[in-house]
DNA sequence: GCCAACGTTGGC
DNA sequence: GCCAACGTTGGC
């Protein structure tokens, strides 16, 4: 069985959640909610820990790419909008006894310069990266500890 | 707006 | 359990 990892990238889309709204949010913390793929839920509800790294990417939006380090606050539990009638992220299947939904807290280390995509797919180094993976769409992917040095030193240390 | 890729759903 | 249809993601 392979090693938990300790690092990871998470997408957001900025319309939604940007690296900016994350620095102004209370204790520049956010909930991670509204996940709604199983294998990504998966890696936040069985996987995640209090202190792991988080590569915040912009996706969706006119310049896709890392936009600032984050880190894992805890706040593991269930995401409270499968719940709400009004959220978007309803789940009309999904029972408080049962939640089918789960989220993380996120904090922002720090913003950084966008790491773009298109300079991630010119970084040889970033070539393993799963987000740059042919029809990746996942919006939690693991990070090896390599790669987050990697990006680290793209990113200037 | 297009479209490739992939996940989910539901009939059988 | 198979698999076609459909929906979503996300870069371009």
């Amino acid at each position: 069985m392979p090693a938990r990892s300790n690092y990871w990238l998470m997408k957001s889309e900025p319309a939604e959640a940007s690296i900016d709204d994350l620095a102004r949010a209370p204790h520049r913390t956010l909930p991670w909610t509204g996940v709604r793929n199983y294998q990504a839920r998966n890696f936040m509800r069985d996987e995640m820990q209090r202190g792991d790294g988080v590569l915040f990417y912009h996706s969706s939006c006119a310049e896709p790419g890392i936009a600032g380090i984050a880190r894992v606050a805890g706040g593991l539990g269930p995401d409270p909008t499968q719940f709400d009638p009004a959220s978007p992220y309803h789940d009309p299947k999904s029972k408080p006894e049962a939640p089918r939904w789960f989220k993380v807290d996120v904090t922002l280390v720090r913003k950084t310069p966008l790491l773009s995509l298109s300079a991630m797919r010119a970084a040889p180094e970033l070539a393993t990266m799963q987000v740059l993976r042919r029809g990746n769409r996942l919006s939690i992917t693991p990070v090896t500890e390599t790669e987050w040095q990697a990006v680290l030193a793209l990113l200037g240390g």
